[in-house]
DNA sequence: TTTACTATTGAACACTTTGTTCGTTTATAT
DNA sequence: ATATAAACGAACAAAGTGTTCAATAGTAAA
């Protein structure tokens, strides 16, 4: 990839990223991405098609990072539901910024809408592992959700518990 | 209240509410709105300061009218927490249509946020039924969220299962 | 260094939506 | 019948979106 795409892909994301510590994501326009990104306006649009698709990438990046490989894919790995949620957990609090501007508005539809379908995958694999008598989807809703809770709840906690922790608190609360 | 007031007050209701049916509110615009309901474009912004506020007044219309007086006020009843909570899903049946439409869209955050609120107040109340060993915001917080997303899920079932089941299965996954 | 290629630029543009204004018309209550 | 208040709608300014295009400048490879 040509060195002044990466720079301009990287100076929007960059730029969105700090507009979103202390924007809500509908208050932000392209305007502004590009003024503190120092772009042209219609270079951003020959990387992104709108807004919604910066958005996209942008929660992409961070799960495709954080479920890859060895939490969805190797179901017969040692660790169990707690360590795998507070793996996730870990890897959250690296994009701590950028959580708190994608939580705090209509966004979280989009960023919340991505980590279940993620989590959903991984809940499936232990399903089995819960005894309550209610159908299957319910449960993996409910499973699914309370966890995105639990984060968006530790997140306004400004994250300063351990993850270790709120995955033990999460895993107290669904069993 | 003049007549001509309540009338084009219902009609941009209704216009709405119809309109929820089968588009998501961000997409609907003030002009879909005051076209369907058939009133001017000033009259529109005479009752109501924005859209948002004319959601936020439907939601308002909704949920006062589900949590009044017998639910919250008097902590004292025999209604057990089961009871409650199959009463207010009863109440948000008759509403489907409008919660339909709520529900799909980014809409969904100023509905669950109010909801939410009426629902803290009830689990409030119900907080020393349950023996989790975490914070207890947390733990309010956790029996909060997964009422919402039960009901949630009830509405994508097409809410034809029983409130009284839903509640059961609900108070089954949370203890 | 030269060359061919490709990304960036920014001004200009058409378009959509929002929310306001104001003079006119029409319905209401008494 | 009349005073009052609501509804009307055209016109407006403002803000934002997404596109176009010719000019400019950076890049990779010979």
């Amino acid at each position: 990839m040509d060195r002044r795409q990466r720079k301009t892909r990287d100076a929007i994301f960059k730029a969105f990223s700090e507009l979103l510590e202390k924007h809500r994501y509908e208050n932000i326009t392209v305007q502004d991405i590009i003024d503190k990104a120092d772009v042209g306006r219609s270079t951003f649009y020959s990387h992104f098609e709108t807004k919604d698709t910066l958005l996209k990438e942008l929660c992409s990046d961070i799960f495709e990072h954080i479920f890859k490989g060895d939490i969805c894919d190797y179901p017969g790995e040692t660790h169990n539901l707690e360590e795998k949620l507070a793996h996730i957990l870990w890897h959250l609090k690296d994009h701590r910024r950028d959580i708190i501007g994608l939580l705090a508005c209509e966004s979280a539809d989009i960023f919340m809408g991505q980590i279940e379908s993620y989590l959903q995958k991984l809940f499936e694999l232990h399903l089995s592992d819960f005894n309550k008598d209610v159908p299957d989807d319910l449960l993996l809703n409910h499973l699914t959700n309370s966890f995105c809770a639990t984060i968006k709840w530790c997140v306004r906690k400004e994250m300063n518990i351990s993850p270790e922790e709120i995955a033990k608190n999460y895993i107290k609360l669904i069993t």
